[in-house]
DNA sequence: GATGGCTTCTTAATCAATTCAGAACTAGGG
DNA sequence: CCCTAGTTCTGAATTGATTAAGAAGCCATC
């Protein structure tokens, strides 16, 4: 059995191969009742349809956008912060009959290879942890969006300010009176993290990181409030529930146990609140735990956190990659946060509520 | 600014097409310092690699697998199994340098493009509640493996036998001595559903649609235990813990009240627990419920569930894709399954604990 | 009876690569 | 000096479609 094409049907039917070509992509070029002697053809002949890359190749658009991850692609189904942000890109993508293509990211040269090979008209990089692959991604000079790290000169941006939504946050801690305080730190995956991690003074660096860049603004409102940095218990962690606990356990340990610990990312609230319970110590009664992110998962938990607007960032990203703006200047959109106050934060014991 | 393709470069530099084709895909066919030489010159003009489209048309492989869902793609991020799932066949795909193109379904019209459309290798149809599709998908010619729904024949399967596992929860239950029962079905989201869905006994029905297999399977158990089904009290609701609660309330208002429920799926089985903590029906004393799936959040809950393997479904679907078999016969591969008894079953009220 | 406008179909160019068969050149062995 | 083998590069065919430009036929209008 051969391969059947648009010439296959076009010989048998008598006609040329663009008036088969037109049964199937341009209805109104030809007349209603050869079409259908064509489809008959066609589906007699067992005609796959249009060769997709041939088709691609001419007309010049894929209708896929490629999303990029930092890790391996069972991250993205593994993470609520990502799920949520998919999901709304993928609204937007389906409302202009685009499909989402997710790119995983197993090694560095595998990635180059299925970068390089992707049928996509453009690229959402997502990336909390800044992004190796933007050097490979921008060469392909199709359209970009990078969403929250790195913020690229020219490359359109979705992202919030975490420097600033941290320290809020950690503000309120502050106000409540706590000053026996611990933060957690989001550190990226094993085997890219260099020492000296925690040096939050590093010019330019926080731009490659939300893990940073809200540790940073703990910091801030920490020495804002006349407490001294070294005066907090810092730790770091992967993020994610089951690897965090260790680092919780680690901080809640500690003597003086600490009364109130921020935490990057609600996920690892999570494990804080987890560690706590085993340990019998009551939240917030002995210890108020902060979020970030505002997860599905953080509202019925009754997690203090600082929501962003998760799912608004994907269909953001998503409308600025299919209806590029015709500007000189690339978009940069900041979205909202606020802090949403809930059952994990009260004031220190002993503070004489 | 003109477009740059390999001509471009082989002009340049004054070589042919094919030995700068070589320089990208086949390094050991030329010259390493012409090829140092080729690349450079490339990177100068800003040549964005191996048109990828033109590429998969000459080669014949895209590197790439498309997985179609039922209904809209933000489907796949909102269903925990199918989270499972996905984790499971990414992980698979990742192996082989493969990537994974998610495919939704907004409307009918809009699937054929797509899915005519979609340059891929070879296409994964996960569908608990049956796919309209299937006849679209087979037309394109190429691998095909269905999940869950439907078996067709000479089509490689993966699935789970959703009967008798429901029949053995079903059993489970009536064997604490359960008599007053009440089962869910998980219908199919509106629009597409006919009024006798309930009808169990349309011939051939049953392999369309995980909900109805295992309604039928609640069945098959309480009559052979001697319990006439029209005593059993039968609801229906979509696959969404929020909606479910409506459905749940139905039952469990219901005079006399049920002393077990038999959700279809975990999801279901949460809104059935949301509810009954809502009322103040204690569970399990008063109330036993079980589910169907061990999706993560069954265990923490203490839900008593069908266990199936969920993400071990997407690997087995992904190597069946990726590794044709040889055989004549196409592969069919049932999952094992297994009630899993945890703390939301119990003895009915007045058994005389 | 020429002119113009439709509809319907065809011709030929184009999209951007890969691949096979063979040419040119170098080197080694007899 | 010739033959063979190996390396490096080229020419031409091929992949499967889309599309712009143009031709043929038909009808109505002036």
């Amino acid at each position: 059995m051969e391969r059947v094409t648009l010439q296959t049907i076009a010989d048998r039917v008598g006609v040329s191969r663009t008036t088969v070509s037109n049964a199937f992509s341009r209805p109104d070029q030809l007349n209603e009742e050869l079409r259908r002697r064509i489809l008959e053809v066609a589906s007699e002949l067992g005609y796959p349809g249009p060769h997709p890359a041939a088709r691609t190749l001419r007309r010049g658009r894929a209708g896929v956008i490629g999303v990029i991850f930092t890790e391996a692609l069972s991250y993205a189904f593994a993470d609520s912060y990502a799920v949520g942000f998919l999901r709304g890109l993928a609204s937007v993508a389906e409302q202009s009959g685009t499909g989402v293509h997710l790119i995983g990211w197993p090694s560095p040269d595998a990635a180059e290879e299925v970068i390089g090979d992707a049928v996509v008209d453009g690229f959402c990089l997502f990336s909390p942890e800044g992004h190796p692959l933007v050097e490979t991604v921008l060469r392909r000079r199709l359209p970009v969006v990078t969403v929250d790290y790195p913020y690229v000169e020219g490359v359109p941006f979705v992202g919030i300010d975490d420097r600033i939504a941290a320290r809020r946050a950690a503000e309120y801690a502050l106000g409540l009176g706590h000053r026996r305080v611990a933060v957690l730190g989001v550190q990226p995956i094993a085997g890219r993290t260099n020492r000296d991690w925690l040096d939050l003074d590093r010019p330019g660096d926080l731009r490659f990181g939300a893990g940073r860049a809200r540790l940073a603004g703990y910091r801030d409102a920490c020495e804002a409030a006349g407490l001294a940095w070294k005066e907090v218990a810092v730790g770091r962690t992967p993020n994610d529930r089951e690897l965090a606990r260790q680092a919780a356990a680690g901080l809640l340990d500690a003597d003086p146990r600490p009364t109130v610990v921020l935490a990057p990312t609600d996920e690892v609230a999570f494990a804080v609140l987890d560690v706590a319970a085993q340990r019998g110590i009551e939240v917030p009664r002995d210890l108020s735990v902060i979020g970030f992110d505002d997860v599905p998962a953080a509202a019925p938990a009754g997690l203090t956190t600082v929501r962003q607007p998760i799912t608004e960032k994907g269909t953001t990203a998503g409308r600025l990659l299919l209806q590029p703006s015709r500007s000189d200047t690339a978009p940069c959109v900041l979205m909202e946060t606020d802090l949403v106050v809930r059952r994990t934060t009260a004031p220190p014991p002993g503070a004489g509520a």
